[in-house]
DNA sequence: ATATAATCCTAGCAGGAAGGTAGGAATTAA
DNA sequence: TTAATTCCTACCTTCCTGCTAGGATTATAT
């Protein structure tokens, strides 16, 4: 599995967070209820989010969440790398993966390298305003 | 991780049998010897391969393995669709997921099934032939 | 026939990640 | 001061990955 239920909450809490936007902050407790995802765990997760400075967050009575930037700007790929461990496609093009020893006569690398590429750019394509839009994203994506 | 090592083996033995085509079959032991890789592993792996009619084997003295069609027409999705449990970029997209009760007002369904479309679209583009040859497959792949 | 070289089959196991839970400390607004 | 909220640390269970072990079965060569 390329994308783990932490990496689809986070695109989640972002997506309800663009779409409930005011200037007041929204509680962990709202986003949770409307995305019936259990509180204490979602916790863990935007807590990632508000460590990359993607969100802003305000503690005590009346606190919450709110997005840094417009949802415009915000790309899934720019998420998702935050909560995912990697999204390299295969361990040998993790980051600090120790380089192979057979790479140069690999017959796969490039195989690899380019399913990485096609990936990026398409995660990269698609931002959290796309999402909120009641469209099918993808569906005419045609490669 | 999309791919494990298992679909990475799958598709380096398939290279390697590839490779080293006669008329004879082409024993366990050579295969992993070449790759570097346990034979017993390997056993497991190769397994799934003539399981699914993939390859041919024979047993006893002077058997091995051998492919069934040309390299040309194994795409690589064909072969690692047969060694990783599933290929869906996202759990709900698996086969014989149950549907998620949220699916009428998801948000990102439409992304995961893009997604999974340009994933599979690119593994269905290369094939085992296209990994003999010695150039880069996937550098020249412009989105 | 027998030895030998192979593939086939079943079981198990250690480590790590995924997915989550629990409890409390710190902070802010009313 | 109290209630509401985020922050922090630790832990737990379950599953998958990657791999190992040991033997049963089958075919060939001598």
């Amino acid at each position: 599995m390329l994308i783990s239920t932490k990496g689809r909450y986070a695109l989640r809490v972002m997506i309800d967070l663009a779409e409930h936007q005011t200037d007041e902050f929204i509680s962990l407790k709202g986003i949770a209820q409307r995305q019936e995802i259990s509180e204490k765990y979602l916790e863990s997760i935007i807590r990632m989010l508000v460590k990359a400075r993607v969100l802003e967050s305000l503690r005590g009575k009346g606190g919450g969440y709110k997005l840094k930037k417009t949802p415009e700007q915000y790309t899934v790929w720019s998420i998702l790398r935050l909560t995912e461990e990697s999204l390299a496609p295969v361990s040998c093009l993790e980051e600090g993966a120790d380089a192979c020893s057979k790479q140069a006569k690999c017959r796969t690398l490039s195989l690899w390298k380019g399913l990485d590429q096609v990936i990026r750019q398409y995660l990269e394509s698609v931002t959290i305003a796309d999402l909120m839009e009641h469209d099918s994203v993808g569906d005419d994506y045609v490669i």
